[in-house]
RNA sequence: GGAGAAGUGGGAGAGUGGUUGAAUCCGCGCCCCUGCUAAGGGUGUGUAGAAGCAAUUCUACCGAGGGUUCGAAUCCCUCCUUCUCCA
């Protein structure tokens, strides 16, 4: 959530940064007033009940010393009426502040490039070049079916488009790549959790996919939970509420989960092959920071998921995103891209984003500062490494020979127990 | 599924419907004494919001949400969580 004291104290420079992001004039100045009425219901409200504390706090005097109470009751109850409608008007108005604030997205770090979609985005870096194929190289859904790993139709049988069957040695990737990723983020430090794969509400607006995108959600049904659509959710909701004692931070973390999504506002994109599915497999890491690391924080997980795909000779880049591609929570995203010979483009694999403190406001997740001895908002990161489908879609298709045959990475043999 | 019990500040743990934001202990901060593989004494120590230069004052918070009452940590209801017993 944004910052509401920022709201009174900065409001332009505040309306600047969240324009950019494409948030209307109309909005920021709605917000600006509803700020305010919610302040002054607030001190009207806080006087009155004052003034009945006051009064009650008389009342026990009266009793005791045998005096009679009725005229003060009658006072008593008279202020209590305006206290009531008091307290209903303060209620209202942060209601709809609430949900005013909780619709806007984090402003963008000032360094991040202006655009209007994925064309604004900037290259960063590229690393490992592609190979020269002396064929045509095919697509992943070909050489999936021609080698037996990936069967689409009977997955459409079971649950309809978007979902797919392994088999053999395309479920065994999975598993090794899995495998293979945990393991390397564990060297990094990162403490590799087991985590649940739906979540409430709650837990969803502190990461920010709630309210505004529960149309990408799977809801279960007849109750207030919803299938994880990314293992950022419940990693970063561990913390929820909490204070984080100072000496443990930063919190590195990483965990294996499907991930489930309606990909509701993506028919049409992606429809063959594995790229885009409703549920896929996903490694993420996700750290709980002071502000003062976040940006080396940041810069550690890009060169971890990055050395991933470097470990298995996968050609990619990195992208800075463009305020216009940058997500609800995210202040700064860089995107890892792997390189696709069958399609002959670079394909997003991974995206690691810092949401500043706008996660941690929602989630109220604090340390107290050695310092200040205050109560600070965390930073919160999150970035994937990697989605695993879209893993084994690039090792497929940089791999293939001209037969369709597909060579292992070296480093997942040991996981496939075809040794080294 | 049924029957109970419990959820209080960083932790442990009191709490009579009214000077209780909450005893006490531990922990932690500061000060003093003492002097050596320590210990003792004193004092302070929740969060959030509002007003004020400030001291300070006001409001809210004792699992969550309602209710009763002039007044609720304390009584009632619902929900959540944990534990125990039964099926």
């Amino acid at each position: 959530m944004i910052d509401l004291k920022l709201l009174q104290k900065d409001f332009e420079g505040l309306s600047v940064k969240l324009m950019r992001k494409g948030v209307s004039e109309d909005i920021l100045n709605e917000l600006k007033a509803k700020n305010e009425t919610l302040k002054t219901a607030k001190a009207v409200f806080e006087e009155l009940q004052a003034v009945r504390n006051a009064m009650s706090k008389e009342f026990g005097v009266y009793k005791r010393e045998g005096k009679s109470i009725n005229e003060l009751k009658a006072r008593i109850e008279l202020n209590n009426i305006k206290v009531d409608a008091a307290l209903e008007i303060q209620r209202q108005a942060q209601v709809i502040l609430e949900s005013l604030a909780m619709s806007v997205p984090n402003m963008p770090d000032d360094l991040v490039p202006d655009g209007k979609d994925e064309d604004g985005n900037i290259e960063l870096k590229r690393i490992l070049l592609p190979k020269e194929f002396t064929f045509k190289a095919k697509e992943h859904w070909e050489l999936a079916e021609q080698n037996g790993w990936i069967d689409f139709e009977r997955g459409a049988k079971l649950s309809g488009s978007r979902f797919s069957v392994s088999y053999d040695m395309g479920a065994k990737l999975e598993r090794a790549l899995i495998a293979f990723m945990l393991d390397f983020n564990g060297k990094r430090g990162y403490h590799e959790v087991s985590v649940p794969h739906m979540v409430n509400r709650t837990a969803l607006e502190g990461t920010g996919q709630l309210p505004k995108f529960e149309n990408d959600l799977y809801k279960i049904e007849g109750q207030d939970m919803f299938m994880i659509p990314t293992a950022e959710v419940p990693l970063t909701n561990l913390f929820q509420g909490e204070i984080v004692p100072y000496d443990e931070l930063p919190i590195k973390m990483t965990a294996y989960t499907s991930c489930y999504r309606k990909e509701a506002g993506a028919a049409g994109r992606d429809t063959r092959g594995m790229i885009r599915q409703h549920q896929f497999h996903k490694v993420e890491l996700v750290c709980i920071t002071k502000s003062e690391t976040s940006d080396t924080i940041f810069n550690e997980m890009i060169e971890c998921a990055s050395d991933i795909l470097t470990e298995l000779e996968l050609p990619h880049r990195l992208v800075q995103l463009c305020t216009g591609d940058l997500g609800f929570s995210a202040a700064k995203t860089v995107d890892i891209e792997v390189w696709l010979p069958g399609q002959n483009q670079y394909r997003e694999i991974s995206s690691i984003s810092n949401t500043r403190d706008f996660q941690a406001r929602r989630a109220k997740i604090r340390y107290k500062d050695k310092e200040t001895k205050k109560n600070t908002f965390v930073n919160t990161l999150n970035g994937s490494s990697l989605a695993v489908g879209r893993t084994l879609v690039a090792i497929m298709e940089n791999n293939q020979n001209e037969n369709g045959d597909i060579a292992i990475p070296e480093v997942l043999k040991p996981y496939l127990n075809m040794g080294v």
